[in-house]
DNA sequence: GAGTATCTTGAACAAACATTCAAGAAAGGA
DNA sequence: TCCTTTCTTGAATGTTTGTTCAAGATACTC
């Protein structure tokens, strides 16, 4: 995951993976079948981690807003770290292969509106606790929400300084607030 | 462009610009240097084009906040098109590419930091002409503009229905003028 | 502890890659 | 028309790429 979060797809090499993984070439075809086989995997690995992540940030008891802004909170942290590692897999792929590769991008897409709706449900926790108006489409704000994300992800990679992405997140929350 | 466009820097091949330019090898490398050099070149070509787009768009004799408007309209329908070749060359080689090459992420950085200043203008031209409330900040919101622009390319590229992106837009337009 | 099964190793492979360059074509000037 | 200069060509070069596979190591079974 961190070598192809690092280099993308297509400059990884077998050499990069035999250094990431520990894997002689030999080990990684017989796992994996070949290089697009590991990045499945990757991307398939990297599904369980965030998923699990996020059930980590909506089991906190509180509001469902409270733990949206968390989520939001540390979307902004890894976007300053400038830490490839923290950056996310799915666009970064999506960005270099949607165009060449269905089946990736169908998967990728997938894993994204995994996420959409996850967050949907959050939002519709939210108008049940009266954290927004009932007037408001669950669906729709977390499509914003989730566009708010991909929008900083992007920002962050010109314009690394803290302030300006958190003054960025900021209105991002309370535009889906209001 | 269009190559860099369709299969990004690593994935095209020398064959693929020989084919996108109708030049041989040899041709390329004396005019180029190399394949980077074409990059730059590429990246060079679509500043012009793209500033002489901005520059059309905000030529008409209406309201900034019109021409803003409009400006963002052409957006959505690029990212509905699915069309590769009406992608933004510099979100997605900075995607690819940031991480690697430090000048052609300076280079990158410094045509968005262009656009956001000149949209910041644009803000600031809607503010004397009371579209927008005096109390906002110009600068603020060329970002967040920015930021939705690069939000909503990205979530074409999962999400091509042409509705979705139409709210999405709608609502980024309003959370501005707001 | 011998024998079977599974996993690991890294050298070897062909294909594809970016890059070079000497030979040839075209253009321009006298 | 001839010479010089500039531009174009595409085969050849040396890497690097993803991939394979037979040999060796390890683990497991009886």
């Amino acid at each position: 995951m961190t070598a192809f979060l690092h280099k993308g797809y297509a400059k990884t090499s077998m050499q990069d993976l035999k250094k990431a993984t520990g894997l002689h070439p030999g080990s990684i075809y017989c796992a994996f079948e070949n290089k697009r086989g590991l990045l499945l995997a990757a991307l398939e690995q990297y599904r369980l981690d965030r998923t699990a992540e996020f059930e980590r940030f909506f089991s906190a008891a509180q509001l469902s807003i409270v733990n949206l802004k968390t989520y939001l909170d540390n979307v902004v942290a890894e976007c300053i770290s400038g830490d490839s590692a923290k950056a996310c897999l799915l666009t970064k792929a999506l960005n270099e292969m949607a165009e060449q590769d269905e089946e990736i991008q169908q998967i990728i897409s997938g894993n994204l509106f995994s996420l959409q709706q996850s967050l949907a449900e959050k939002f519709a926790q939210a108008k049940i606790e009266k954290s927004i108006s009932a007037k408001k489409d669950s669906d729709h704000l977390a499509r914003y929400f989730l566009m708010g994300i991909y929008g900083l992800r992007t920002f962050a990679q010109t314009h690394p300084e803290a302030e300006v992405i958190e003054q960025l997140a900021e209105q991002l929350y309370s535009d889906i607030c209001r």
